[in-house]
DNA sequence: CGTCGAAATGTAGAAATTCTACATATCGTT
DNA sequence: AACGATATGTAGAATTTCTACATTTCGACG
């Protein structure tokens, strides 16, 4: 093999799966495993020598190491380290516990809000998502709902919204939602935000919302009973493996959704749009302290 | 060199370092910077000779071209490369605009994310959190605010506080919030959050509380206003060169922070917190549909 | 309790890749 | 047009990785 070829498919998951392979392996691969889970910065800069000495284990079975974890080589295994390293959470895979301390728990949750991210953003459903920027442009009234810990992305999305010109309208009491949802018509859209999608009051209210014949878009898990009560679903599926972080990291990732869609609207109006951006800004900056750093004032949407 | 040492910083934005640099190098490092951001994923894969040959330069240059950007050889490049490109967002550092797609904007936005939140994590002021975990931990009551946007942390950090059966208080009239932190005692603790830290409504609240005596921990800009008015601060400082993405990704970096705050705060409560979560957990479920997905129930903070 | 076979590991040297020393070319300056 | 400085190329040395084969370890079974 003269040209490094193959598969190569790389392993953003490298590290984690070593963790969870290490019970069932020999010592010396064991051994090699520790090396790399207590220190993978350090393996990505070792040659072979260095690494199979710190594990007091052979070059060849180093070797062999790597490829157990299908990488070509073990240039190739640094390179796959190294990655594994920077998306951060695969490895720190371990749920949080009352042995980690501080910078432990730091780690492993704001490695798993990125790697979540990362991983939300290679799974999008562009296309619903740009059916969604139409149908909000569009639409001549929009209700936000969602209950419970998702109600934090409803009064996000309707901040951001509100910004942009767009008519929006929000209660956070499930009774008034459902009350709201009857009094839409065709020219609305309702969205509605449930990490789970298996809340009764969000599916309800989504359910009442289509029956007015409002569009109605919902950001939440795929398959779940909300998505059946919706016209535009935007799916938002976090690992179920880490428990802990799940709830966390799909908030975030429906934040950074609320995002998507409120860039992408405000671009699809254009100079009107920018113009709106440009108003609230100033808006804004009236409640604002003499401040020392101008960057603040430069954002494109908003600032509190 | 027989071992690898010297300073190796590892460069996460190798990527946009090359980018940037792109202009004012020279023909053949130009055709070499050219094939990397091409083909970053490709040139991990290549050996020396390969990635000098695609961009018909002799393989010293190529080495001479990897030292330029501060990395000990090819194979070291190599990483830095494969990690730059897991990291993602300082690589495609450009704005948003009207010209890119949807599948674009979605790469900046959550890559600009995901980025920031790896950045917040290496910054982090563990010292900080600890004092604040400790007095909320042992606060008689809490009192969130915020003001714009980062009402929306205040909402978060509440919903997530009383779950943990800390008792806070959440006001999001400003008028209410300086009230309330007019009536706080030695004994309490009030928590701020501001992405500038120059949101006056803000710092007076900051400020009343303290001179209640209760103990002021914020959440917000380094060196701002609101920092002077706190007796803990907790710095999250997103990069300012990124105009648009700012106010973004500080949102979620301030919710991060608030995960990490609760988590630690209920692992300091020891048995008694988790029970807590067990309960918040069991009534929350309640509002449930009937759910294929057993996942859902494994949180440990809350759903909605 | 010993023998066999399979799996795991180590030894030593071949193969591949990276890197260096030196030579040549290119470019801007005077 | 000649000079120095910078940039690039050539060829082979140095380093690193990898392979073929030998040895050990361990469990199953007689």
């Amino acid at each position: 093999m003269t040209q490094s070829s193959g598969p190569a498919v790389r392993q953003p998951a490298l590290l984690a799966r070593i963790r969870a392979a290490q019970p069932g392996l020999s010592r010396s691969f064991r051994e090699l495993a520790r090396v790399v889970l207590e220190r993978p910065e350090a393996v990505t800069r070792m040659r072979l020598a260095t690494f199979s000495d710190a594990a007091q284990v052979s070059q060849p079975t180093a070797i062999r190491f790597c490829r157990h974890f299908d990488c070509e080589g073990f240039p190739g295994f640094k390179i796959g380290v190294a990655q594994a390293m920077m998306i951060g959470l695969p490895y720190v895979h371990s749920e949080i516990g009352p042995a980690d301390d501080l910078s432990a728990m730091a780690g492993k949750i704001f490695g798993a809000a990125a790697d979540t991210l990362r991983t939300i953003r290679d799974s999008l459903d562009l296309a619903a998502i740009e059916r969604a920027v139409t149908a909000i442009a569009q639409a001549r009234r929009i209700e936000l709902f969602g209950s419970g810990l998702s109600s934090v992305a409803a009064i996000d999305a309707n901040q951001k919204f509100m910004r942009l010109g767009v008519p929006t309208v929000l209660h956070l009491d499930s009774h008034l939602q459902r009350m709201a949802a009857v009094t839409l018509t065709a020219a609305d859209v309702a969205i509605g935000f449930s990490y789970t999608g298996q809340i009764r009051d969000v599916v309800r209210t989504a359910e009442l919302a289509r029956e007015s014949g409002a569009t109605v878009i919902v950001v939440t898990r795929s398959r779940s009973a909300l998505t059946r009560a919706a016209d535009i679903v935007i799916p938002v599926d976090t690992r179920e493996d880490t428990f802990i972080y799940a709830p966390m990291t799909t908030r975030l990732a429906h934040l950074a959704v609320i995002d998507l869609l409120s860039t992408a609207v405000a671009l699809r109006a254009g100079p009107k749009g920018a113009m709106m951006i440009q108003r609230v800004k100033t808006a804004v900056r009236d409640e604002w302290l003499a401040h020392e750093d101008a960057s603040d004032d430069a954002s494109g949407v908003g600032q509190g």
